[in-house]
Parts: C-alpha cells; structure tokens; sequence
DNA sequence: CGGATTATGTTAGGTAGCGCACATATGTCC
DNA sequence: GGACATATGTGCGCTACCTAACATAATCCG
C-alpha cells in the first residue's frame, strides 16, 4: 500500500526552478514500477524518460552467454533514458525494476523540447550524466580491484542511500546478478556480513542492521561515487525530504509498467 | 620524425560543417604528446581539451593503493575533456598519454562557448559521449566475466584500430597498468598469442602479425563497442583517410605538453 | 494442512590470477 | 665494449571465486 507521491520527490525535479517545473509537470505521468519490471530492453527505441520517486531502478549489461551485471544504479536522485538526449535514441543496456515503487515518466518528445531549451534542466541532465559516468568507471574498477564483500558493501550502502527504509526486498540470486558474480558467493559474503552483525537477512530480506558496519567495511568506490553526486549536484542533494507527507496528489491514474509482476528470466 | 599534420586527421573536427570548423581552427594549437605525459590529473581544473591525430590517450582511474585500470582510451575518433561540458570542471580520472604522437588543443572557455552554440558541434560531443558510456560500461562488465587473454585481444584491437601501424611501443607493464592486472599475467597472456602465432614481440614493441586472430580469441566486448561507435558516428567514422599526405601545416608551432618524456610512476 | 516452489546452505574440486622472489635477456649509455 | 637499467621469463604457494551437485529450509497456495 504505497503512500502518495508527488513529482518533487523526485530531487531532480525538485532541483528545477518553478517555471520549468510548471512547464513539465502536467506531463509527467505516475507510473507503478514492480520489481522485475524491465523498462528499456537493450537496444530498444526510449519512449519515455523515467524519474523514480520510490522506485530503484538498474541499469544492466546482460553478456552473450547469459550473465550480466549492474553498471549503474538510479534512485530518486536521477533520472533513466539519458541516452535520449545524448542523441543514442536507444540504450545499450538493459533498465530493470530493482525496488518496486513509483515515479514519473515523460514522453521521450516532451524531454528532448525541454533538453534543447538548453535550461537548467539540461544542465541537470548533463550533470547528472557527469555523475553516472563516474559510477560506471568505478564500478569498472572495482570489479577489478575489489573483493566481493567490499563489493556487496559498496552495493548496499549505494541502495540503501536511495531507500527510506533498511530493509531490502530482494533474493541473493538477485544481488549476485546484480553484482555479476555467482549466488553462492554472495551467500557466502552475506553470510560473513551477517555473523560480523552487520545485516541481518531472510529469505528475500536484507536487513542493515548496522550501516557504520558496512561503513568500515566498503572499498574506496563507495565514497568516491558519493562525493562525485555531491559535487555535481549539490542542489539536488541538499534536500533529502523523502518524507511520506500525505499530500494525495496524482494519486488516481498511476498506471503499472507491466502485468506480470516478477519478469527475470 | 612526425610527419605532416592538420587538425581534419581528428574525425570528429573532420565531421565538422565548414562554418564551424572554420570558427575553431585559428585556436586549435598543435600539440606533441609524449608516451607517460600526464594531461588530466584525477580531481585537476580541464584547461584544454583535446583532439588527438596521430596520439592515442588513456583514461586512467587510480584507486588509493596505487593500482589502477584503463576505463577508456581515446584516440583520433575522440576527445579528451568531455566532463568540461558535461558541467563537471574537473575529470575524476586521469589521462595519460598511450602512445606519442600529435593532436590538436583547444582552450576550455573556447569549447564551452562552441558547445552552447548547440550546433553539429554540441551534437558530436553528446554522441561521442554516449558511445564512451559504452566503451566504460562494457569494460565494467568485461572486467567481471572475461578471462585475461581476451581482454588483451581487447586491448590489442582497440588500440589497433587507432593506429596507422601494426606495432605498439609498450612494454607490458604499461600493458598491465591499461588492464589492471600484474604484469606477469600480462607475460603470460601475451605469450600465449606469440605462440599461436597471432602477435610478436619484443622488449617494448609489441607487433600483431595476424589481425583475425586476435579478432577469433577475443570476446564479444570489442564488437560491441565498434558497433556502438559506428552507430552513434557514421559520418565520423566512414573518413578512413589517416594518409600522411604531407600538407606541412601548421607545422612550425608544435608545443610539448611535458618535457620529462617518461613519468610514468 | 500439505505439497509445490523457491531461497538459502554446504560440500568438494578446479582454476585464473595474485604476490613474491628470482633468473635471464635486451637495450642504452658512458 | 662493459656496466647498468630495465624488460621479460618462470616457479611456487595462495586465495578468491567458479562449476556443479545436493541438502535443507522458508514461503506460497490450493
């Protein structure tokens, strides 16, 4: 039973001044995202932009043989379909459904106009780009570098920064697809995590229990990823207000991104 | 003994309309870059931007214990400074160059102003952006899932590909340094191509000998990227022509980026 | 409530790449 | 031409992670 949402808990839209906002806004389109929902196959023509609200939501490279793994993250800090306006028109990666939850769309015409106004809503966009960019070169290196446990911290605090609550609705299978590694490894360091008291987890739960735990635990990449968000975006970061203040708006049409609710093959 | 060069030897200034090639060229300086010259420091102010010719550049993430992975590499299909306008200021990686050779520098307040013209150029770079997005995710994901060899055949045939030759001036430990891996593996992985016959080298040349079997060893990564390349700038990659035609321009002011020629650390 | 489904735990053996220590070869430079 | 710096080859033990095949446990659902 989701609270009501409003755009602006999106904090990019709620970085944009009120004439923008005023301009997009009776665009944006409520939408129910469900976890295993795949918003953009690779490949795929971009219909729409995405900006969650209380979604998470994944970018994957899935490989010829069949695994894949998570090159980007995005929350309510950011928005999916970038490669709209860097003049792709389809992404090379596949966006899937990591936390169920809610946010808005907007016709991928609608974003290009408002892009090509060259507002602050494209300095935004390239901003934002900016900081994704950095989350995929250090996600690159990491994976190099990194043991998986640093990796599964580095993970969980990404997360859990992006989430109101502790406490993840998600399957090790799930983590380790995400990750790209296999499923017993991350019962392996799941289970490490736990017995050092860290998380606490059961059967499709993850529980933090102690975030200065994993705090002490992540590699570099973590803080690394967080400053550059910082940096590139201080005024969207600033106002951490995902308060679940019940101000009932747009709470009637929200339509589901699809049926089915858990689509991973 | 370089030879001749003109700036249209970078195929994207070369995909440049006539008008705004024209605006740019009286600033474009030429510039010589050294094996080991450091032209970004990780976190440093971007006060050029960068068009290779004959150069090839690297981007470099260095993690705290002093190792560190190629996410990129740019050559003569490229720029270098791309987080100037993406609204950043400052790389969060370093580049280094990878191998000698010329390129061409422009002024960041001159490119700032070019790109929010919102011409061919502002669209160029956007792609090109997209497309490094690309190179630096499927990178990410080849990190994870592919065995070193096939990484090196990676390696081998992107760098190939930006080359007028078939012969690197690298040793492997620079190698290694690219790949992120020691630089034993990189004796063995690299020894395993001489003997099949596919590569020779020498104390700091490496010459591929036989291009398809590089091409049959190595993963599906380095089609993805060229496709993505090839998608995103047609107009920049169809112009094959790095001909040496000897037009001595601009010939005279070539200015070095470093005098130490080595400072790889 | 009982059975099907799905998540997690555990084992055993294999392997790629690491760290380290050293041998050898190849340029380079006085 | 000899000494020195640097690049490459090799061996060995080690660890993290993988492949594969199960055992057990939690949850869902009829």
């Amino acid at each position: 039973m989701p609270a009501a949402q409003s755009p602006n808990q999106n904090r990019l839209l709620a970085a944009l001044p009120a004439a923008e906002f005023e301009r997009l806004a009776p665009h944006l389109e409520p939408v129910e995202m469900l976890l295993g929902d795949i918003l953009y196959e690779s490949g795929g023509l971009l219909q729409h932009v995405y900006f969650p609200t209380t979604a998470i939501l994944s970018l994957h490279y899935v490989m010829e043989d069949g695994s894949s793994s998570e090159i980007a993250g995005v929350g309510n800090e950011g928005v999916l379909g970038i490669s709209l306006f860097m003049g792709g028109n389809t992404t090379p990666s596949r966006a899937v459904v990591q936390t169920s939850g809610q946010g808005y769309r907007l016709k991928a015409q609608l974003m290009m106009q408002e892009f090509k106004r060259a507002g602050l809503m494209q300095q935004l966009m390239l901003r934002y780009t900016q900081a994704l960019i950095t989350q995929m070169s250090q996600t690159a290196a990491c994976n190099r570098h990194h043991s998986l446990v640093q990796q599964l911290c580095r993970w969980l605090l990404l997360t859990l920064d992006r989430m109101p609550t502790n406490e993840l609705i998600m399957t090790q299978e799930l983590v380790a697809s995400m990750l790209g590694v296999r499923r017993e490894g991350v019962t392996e360091a799941a289970g490490k995590l736990q017995q050092a008291g860290v998380i606490r987890y059961r059967r499709g739960h993850i529980t933090v229990v102690d975030r200065s735990g994993l705090e002490s635990q992540v590699c570099e990449c973590y803080a690394v990823v967080k400053k550059e968000f910082a940096r590139l975006l201080p005024d969207v970061l600033q106002r951490q207000d995902i308060s679940q203040q019940s101000q009932n708006a747009g709470r009637e049409a929200v339509l589901r991104t699809t049926d089915r609710s858990r689509s991973r093959k």
